[in-house]
DNA sequence: TGTACATCAGTGAACGCGCGTTCACTGATGTAC
DNA sequence: TGTACATCAGTGAACGCGCGTTCACTGATGTAC
């Protein structure tokens, strides 16, 4: 049973932005089925064009693939943004590092609930995904969520509130938690708390990495 | 270019035991590439058996994805087994508990790098995996793997090692902090840590959850 | 301002692929007598 | 112990599906003169 799709009215021959066009199908159906959804043929059927036209914008389906992850890598970036500049400066640098890093873990947790397809699209792709710093999985500050994160511990250390010798590689105990939270809540077995239930285990589970993480041992 | 596959000389018409041999090959196939190399057009190939003969002992497809993943889940606690039977009592019972959820934590990510193909199968089928507790699913104490990591905070409690109020929904702490690092040293960025790397950060990770879990706000 | 022309974005048709699944069948096996 | 028979595990052929991708094409567009 095919959905009837809206066949577009150009008004021209030429699409116009049929590179976008594409981009935004295939979001659209990594947000209603994850990576495996992001199928070559669909998203020129909702564009409404031939499937071989969008060979003239993306090399093959994996390249789609890419820049839709990418598009969801900077997604997240921005949902992690608008979590810290939430954060109350109370005038102590301690404080608020510990809450802007604790928002990086919120603002995570919360992208994940709230688009999981999204979610698992922005870690399907593996080619040297942290190292490369493009700007299109970056968010308004131009960070990337790993980086937004780095940038937060680093806070930490200049406020005093997390020794150098434990910052190295701390970003990895922290997003290990929390991504192994989320997820657990999007296919595991935490699918079915509520938000609210989520958000407690969330808050929890940050608790524990503010409190434990300053006491892990440093390297080797 | 297909591979030649050894005919199976079979000396009678009949398989024998053809359920065992699919689920076998249905094993293998995940070891290698993960839950959607669970094909059962491949099985049966590997197996010298018609495609359709799969469907005297299985449903369908994902009926023996099912089977596969239960025995994924499995030698998952297997291995957690092994790891918490390695423990020493030195005759504290706290510290015999700690050790105990050490082990679970380190069994898990040794197991999730060893066979990154089985864990990924393991968690691949989401139907009340957890509730269902599956005799399948389990080790040879007759515990699955979520059933170890609660009788090893259970122990915690009794040695007075972790308050009861702290207890309840303990394991998603520690269950989250442990499977984000095991997905991001497979799928992700930590995937080109070497073994002694690996085994250092998780160590690592496990300090965090020890010592910031007991210090992690109740519900509520 | 008008015209010839090169460019190249999108077309239409087709391909081979491997998948899961269904059908009517066949013949080895174990059992009842 | 021998024979007739029902059972049902595995066969062989075929199906429809949707996918990614390639091919030779066409015709709207912008540019050079």
């Amino acid at each position: 049973m095919t959905k009837k799709i809206a066949v577009p009215q150009r008004k021209t021959y030429r699409h116009g932005d049929l590179y976008r066009a594409l981009l935004e199908a295939g979001t659209q159906l990594a947000r209603a089925g994850g990576p495996t959804a992001v199928v070559l043929r669909e998203a020129t059927r909702q564009v409404g064009v031939a499937p071989n036209a969008a060979y003239r914008h993306f090399a093959d389906r994996n390249a789609l693939l890419q820049a839709v992850c990418f598009v969801a890598q900077s997604q997240l970036a921005q949902a992690i943004e608008t979590e810290m500049r939430a954060c109350a400066d109370t005038g102590n640098a301690a404080d608020l590092a510990r809450a802007h890093v604790r928002a990086v873990g919120t603002g995570y947790l919360r992208f994940a609930r709230a688009e999981p397809g999204l979610f698992r699209t922005a870690f399907s792709v593996h080619e040297d995904l942290q190292q490369a710093k493009t700007p299109a999985m970056a968010g308004e500050s131009g960070l990337t969520p790993f980086q937004l994160l780095g940038s937060a511990l680093d806070e930490l250390v200049a406020a005093g509130a997390m020794t150098a010798d434990r910052r190295a590689g701390a970003e990895f105990l922290a997003w290990s938690a929390v991504h192994g939270l989320a997820m657990l809540s999007i296919d595991g077995p935490l699918r079915s708390l509520n938000d609210e239930q989520a958000a407690a285990v969330g808050q929890r589970l940050i608790d524990m990495v503010e409190h434990g993480m300053p006491l892990a041992r440093g390297w080797g």
